[in-house]
DNA sequence: GCTTGACTTGGAGCAAACTCCAGGTTGTAT
DNA sequence: ATACAACCTGGAGTTTGCTCCAAGTCAAGC
């Protein structure tokens, strides 16, 4: 797969592809005549990558548990701590954007109320 | 209540606050002999800011939904299409989220397998 | 009346995550 | 063979959202 298929198909820039293989959030991915060339495997990576990062998990920690990963078995223990704590962070991220999403709710009702009262006024005032 | 009160009670720090204000997200902080005095009023606008800026609602938005806001009673429609517009990207980010979060549960759990395969090969190796 | 500490301002500095650019290479169609 | 599009690299630039700093003001305690 070339990387416009690549960027198309995740809807992610050429350059944000380039720009995360740089940081070492996509590993080794095989060139052609210098031209990238992803697999299968860059395919699940990439899109891995691209789900935590849509969930706001830093380039920093992800790079970390690329980094870990490449390292063999012997991290096994230590990812599935990394991993646990994002969900955490994660965790009571949602529960932020839950409250704000009913306080909107909230907010969006009160607007629909004046508008009916405004509307209500208007109607009567004949 | 001072900038610091107000920063212990929001748990955000009073350059923050100095910030928002100076982006137009809080309006006319009142002075006392130049320093700030906040009321119930700047209260709950803050902790509408704080509350919104936490689910990802831009800066630029906020001060744009404060304009509508000073402007009156004319602007009612639209600052109700603003915030259903603000509910509908919040969504679709809690929605990213809880994908994400169910993968990460996925990842931890093949990781308890993984670590209990090992365990079971090792008890019965002797 | 002088020191101390919390506050003020405007503006500079910083980190994260892209995004863009210049200058060069490669593969394909004419 | 040449034009063209799509790719490459390294590095500079941009945006967002703070965060820090210097220099100054103010009120309270000694």
């Amino acid at each position: 797969m070339t990387i416009k298929e690549v960027s198309e198909k995740f809807n992610i820039s050429q350059d944000t592809l380039r720009f995360y293989e740089k940081e070492g959030l996509i590993q080794n991915v095989p060139r052609k005549n210098g031209i990238r060339n992803y697999g299968q495997k860059e395919i699940d990576s990439i899109s891995f990558v691209i789900c935590m990062r849509s969930a706001g998990l830093s380039i920093e920690v992800l790079r970390e548990y690329l980094t870990l990963c490449k390292q063999g078995d012997s991290t096994i223990e230590q990812r599935k701590a990394l991993l646990i704590k994002q969900r955490e962070i994660l965790k009571s991220k949602i529960d932020d954007m839950q409250n704000a999403y009913e306080k909107l709710n909230y907010k969006i009702d009160v607007y629909y109320s004046t508008m009916i009262e405004k509307e209500r006024k208007f109607l009567t005032s004949d």
